[in-house]
Parts: structure tokens; sequence; C-alpha cells
DNA sequence: TTGATATATGTCGGATTTGACATATGATTA
DNA sequence: TAATCATATGTCAAATCCGACATATATCAA
């Protein structure tokens, strides 16, 4: 998709002052990349209060503990939809599923408050 | 991946009792599916709010006209990343798309409404 | 009706994504 | 230390998804 994407930027199609078109591709892009990274940090929430490994969740989803360790990391190769479906395989219902798409990603100041509590916990 | 997961169901893993696991995919299943049906359907709203044809915005997204199509159709083609994207293009925010996905099936009665006055407009 | 424009459907080659596997790096315990 | 378990990384064939194109079916104005 991204070269596909290059391809289109290249192509000659692009009339002057597109430059706004190529940021609003650009939000675009960051936006999904934050989403996922949204999903993935609490896909590796829910595994860990639900003690399981990485390899059960594989099990969970019918895949293999790399690839969930790519869902964790939110490896490139990984699609929402597959990220999706790991949080519902970990019981994120349909409107929690929706919160973690819709946060704004949190601030650092707020990041390091979660993580300390969940760290004391 | 239905073939994939399908092939996983086949395979000789399950264990007697499995029969909640494989509701459990059934669930999710439909939760992705009815997921995408809200994208699409948002989608279609937008463009046509916004009056664009399905040419013009495939033109934003670098897509094809027929794609477009497929998307409002929620075609089993479409990845929930092209739904996504689409909408985004559309001008969708993120806390918009959180919105859409984590938004509870409209009852045909909430949506006989929300389409005639869709149409008297 | 005819023509023009918008949308839908089917197909195809190529790009992306996936599950699987091998293997490497930690982390923990004996 | 060695052994064991959990997680990370790299690769690959197969499945899926994509843009593109052809073509069909509206919808509507002349």
């Amino acid at each position: 998709m991204k070269a596909a994407k290059r391809k289109k930027l290249e192509s000659a199609g692009w009339k002057v002052g597109s430059t706004a078109e190529f940021l609003g591709l650009c939000d675009e892009e960051a936006m999904l990349v934050s989403m996922k990274l949204a999903l993935a940090s609490n896909v590796k929430e829910r595994r860990s209060r639900l003690k399981l490994t990485q390899q059960a969740l594989a099990k969970r989803l019918g895949s293999s503990q790399s690839r969930i360790a790519k869902i964790e990391a939110a490896d490139p190769s990984v699609s929402l939809e597959l990220l999706v479906r790991s949080a519902a395989a970990l019981g994120a219902t349909r409107v929690e599923i929706g919160k973690i798409i819709g946060a704004k990603t949190a601030s650092r100041k707020r990041q390091r408050a979660k993580k300390s509590a969940l760290a004391n916990r």
C-alpha cells in the first residue's frame, strides 16, 4: 500500500497546490498509525491482565506466537483488522474498541501515570 | 482469512467443549462485519453530503470508482483499514471514527427514521 | 428514445498480509 | 551455569486485498 501510494503521488496527476492534499494523506497515515499503536498497547495490556502467554492468545486467534509479538509491537506487517480481532479475542467489546480507536494519543505525562499505576498493582 | 480460519477449525486441535470458542469466533466475526457495515454507510453518507462522485472520492484516495462502490457496499474484499482510510479522506476525525466503530447497530426503527430524515433533506 | 453521467459487478495481475517455522534474545529458576 | 519458559526477529509460501479495467445497470436530461 505504501508503494501504491507513492506511485500515485509520483504519477503526473498532481495539480499545483496539491501540497495540502499530500499533507492530508500524511495526516490520515499518522492517524492510522496512531490507532494501531493504541490498539497494540491495549492488546498487550489485556493479555497480561489475563495472564495469557502469546502462545495461548495465538491459539485463541488461530495464529502464531510470532504474529502476536508483531501485533503487540504494532509491526508494519499487521493490519488494523488483525489488531481489532485480537482485542476482541481478549474480551474487548465493540464500545471499548471504539473508545480505543477514538482516543486521542495520551500525553507522556498521562502515559507515565498509567504505567506506574499498572506497576503498583 | 476465512479459509485459514476454517482450516484451523477443522484441524484436530479442538478439545471437547470448544463450541464456546467457536461461538466466540463467530461473535468476533459478526462484530467485525457490523463495524464494517457502519463504516461503509458512513462513507456513503459523507460522500453524498459532500456531493462527491465515487470517481472524485477515488481520486482523493488514489483508488478507483469500482473500489469505492465496493467500499460503500461493504464488499467482503474491502478491509477495515480501507474503510477507515476512506472515512478519514472524507473528513472524519479520529474521534468520529471511534464513535462509528463503537456504536451499536441501530435498530431498524432508528434506521428508517434516519433514512427518511435524509430523504427529506 | 437517445445520450450522458453515476453507480454496480466481475475479473485479473500484482502488492500486502498472514500463519508457520526457525531461531535469537531475555527472564527465571534449579 | 544450564535448563526452561516467554518474547522477539527474520523468512517464506499461501491467502487476502488492492487498483485497474471492462462492462452492466441505473438515473435523468434533451
